[in-house]
DNA sequence: GCCAACGTTGGC
DNA sequence: GCCAACGTTGGC
């Protein structure tokens, strides 16, 4: 079981348009390592979704409900997809700022590498944001 | 709307 | 294979 952390801005796929469609499937992915991570998501992985340009917080959480698969939305083998499903929204979003005051979070890949829009999370860090979204 | 960070492209 | 130029992303 791995953890991860994928971007959304809301303009563009909010996490209510989300829960709304029930799943999805994560694409629009032309990055090299992005597209590493993706691959390397598995069936059961648990996902925070998180809130670009607007909101600036995880607001959800999501599972991998599909492996990898080739972008419905491009002819090019290089891009490939996962199916998301909503599991539970935060009762309160962690916001960038409280994840960036954190110091048990300093080596958050997100807060290291802003542009990366699928990043990993690993496990301390996962329980770490869990807490301070109140989902403990 | 600006700017910093970073990835990609292309000339040499 | 290096590096400058350029484009994109995302925080502020």
């Amino acid at each position: 079981m791995a953890y991860w952390l994928v971007k959304s801005e809301p303009f563009k796929y909010s996490w209510d348009q989300f829960v709304k469609d029930k799943q999805t499937f994560w694409d629009g992915v032309r990055n090299y390592q992005a597209r590493n991570n993706l691959k390397a998501m598995q069936k059961g992985d648990e996902v925070f979704f998180y809130h670009s340009n607007e909101g600036l917080a995880i607001v959800g959480i999501a599972k991998v409900a599909k492996e990898h698969y080739q972008d419905p939305t491009t002819e090019d083998p290089n891009w490939v997809v996962v199916d998301l499903k909503p599991v539970k929204a935060f009762k309160k979003p962690v916001t960038l700022a409280e994840m960036k005051a954190e110091p048990a979070l300093s080596n958050l890949a997100l807060i290291r590498q802003g542009r990366l829009s699928v990043c990993p999370v690993t496990e301390a860090e996962w329980h770490t944001i869990m807490e301070m979204g109140n989902m403990q």
